[in-house]
DNA sequence: AATAATTGATAATGAACGCTATCGGAATAG
DNA sequence: CTATTCCGATAGCGTTCATTATCAATTATT
């Protein structure tokens, strides 16, 4: 009754062309393979939870997105919470990463502004799961004490993130601030998730430019 | 094996005094009896879904905690999604009262910004909840379309409600707004949420004033 | 070629899920 | 006092949940 196994199945998404063995022509090694499986039940946790929730997503759901059974899962992630949370670790690091370059080396401290924003609203409008998934965070971390730290961490990265980027603006713009660099982060911060959120709830509320004003507004 | 009935407990919220008939001294009338049940089964559903979330809460838990049976759910709600809307429905109004009272009625500029925003994060450092069921309400809106007309339009009440405030303040103030006033509106909203989200996950990592002193940064 | 190790399918576990049919007993109405 | 209404307890419906023991098939090692 169940999906078929999907055993021999191409694998389009090469990934890392990494210096491998390959010991033939297009057999896989194990330790390839089983990354490949670990790729593909990230892929389909990341859509599973953004869908429904950290507790509204089954196990078995993931799995099937996936082409495996749950009996692969478990082989590779020590459980629901811990594919959770090894997901929103590689989330959030490849969101910073692309943050980090939409903003740096443009030409004046406005345009770094309005690039930025204008790029953030692209990015949640292109992925709305990626919202999704950082509230369920967010949230799971706010509610068991043991997650705590590793959210507050994620935080903090991205608070450091922005200190810089900001840091940096203002050095080379010679630009004084009105606030702390690192204050003025946490309200970029605060600013970017809560109008991203407006939006997924209500696109025609929340003006495309707004953020980008605002924060221009926030830097002079 | 399960918890007493509680069935002739003494109702010490006796709520609303209307025009009661008022049979006995201690005895409730039918409705009034409906009613009692009613607000118990909310707060317990309000606690229960702040603590692990809709999906994570069951109504048996949530039935247990207000000391009754699911057939008591299930009598005075339509399941467990109509008991968590009601729930936020009321929850928002509540909140938003608290807030334009908050707000009103402050000497400067700038003590009606600080004051709000020191009300706000006093609110939410009182109950963490709140703002734990805003994003569970937020999360439900985006992932379920025939739920999402609804948070649109608390979304937008509480837009509306920040662009009054914002609008009698500037006339009273005679102050020049920056930008619309309801654009100005989401970006509080936007802060207030993401900043006091950023509390609830780290607390030492933000400032308490901070959120008052980026209010009056954006309205001079 | 034989042996060892590991990946992932299978099937089953007990518990928990949302929800409902049924009915006793208390509050109402006649 | 009798008849009716209806709130809420009880018990159980069928389903789904996360997790695991087992093991066939595949790969690595010797």
């Amino acid at each position: 009754m169940r999906t078929a196994p999907a055993g021999t199945e191409t694998s389009p998404a090469a990934d890392s062309a990494a210096p491998a063995p390959s010991p033939a022509g297009g057999r896989l090694t194990r330790e390839q393979s089983k990354a490949n499986t670990r790729e593909r039940l990230l892929a389909a946790a990341r859509s599973a939870f953004a869908e429904s929730g950290f507790h509204g997503a089954s196990v078995e759901e993931i799995a099937t997105r996936a082409g495996f059974s749950t009996g692969a899962l478990y082989s590779n992630f020590g459980g629901k919470e811990d594919l959770f949370l090894v997901l929103m670790e590689r989330e959030i690091e490849e969101h910073a990463r692309e943050i980090a370059e939409a903003v740096a080396k443009r030409p004046s401290v406005s345009e770094r502004a309005t690039g930025g924003a204008r790029r953030w609203m692209m990015m949640i409008e292109r992925e709305p799961e990626l919202l999704l998934l950082f509230m369920e965070f967010w949230a799971y971390g706010v509610r068991e004490p043991a997650v705590r730290p590793k959210v507050a961490e994620r935080f903090a990265q991205m608070r450091r993130l922005l200190t810089r980027l900001i840091e940096d603006g203002a050095r080379e713009f010679e630009l004084e601030l009105a606030l702390p660099a690192e204050q003025l982060a946490i309200a970029v911060d605060a600013l970017a998730d809560g109008i991203a959120r407006q939006r997924l709830a209500d696109p025609e509320a929340v003006p495309d430019e707004l953020m980008g004003t605002v924060l221009s507004l926030l830097f002079e």
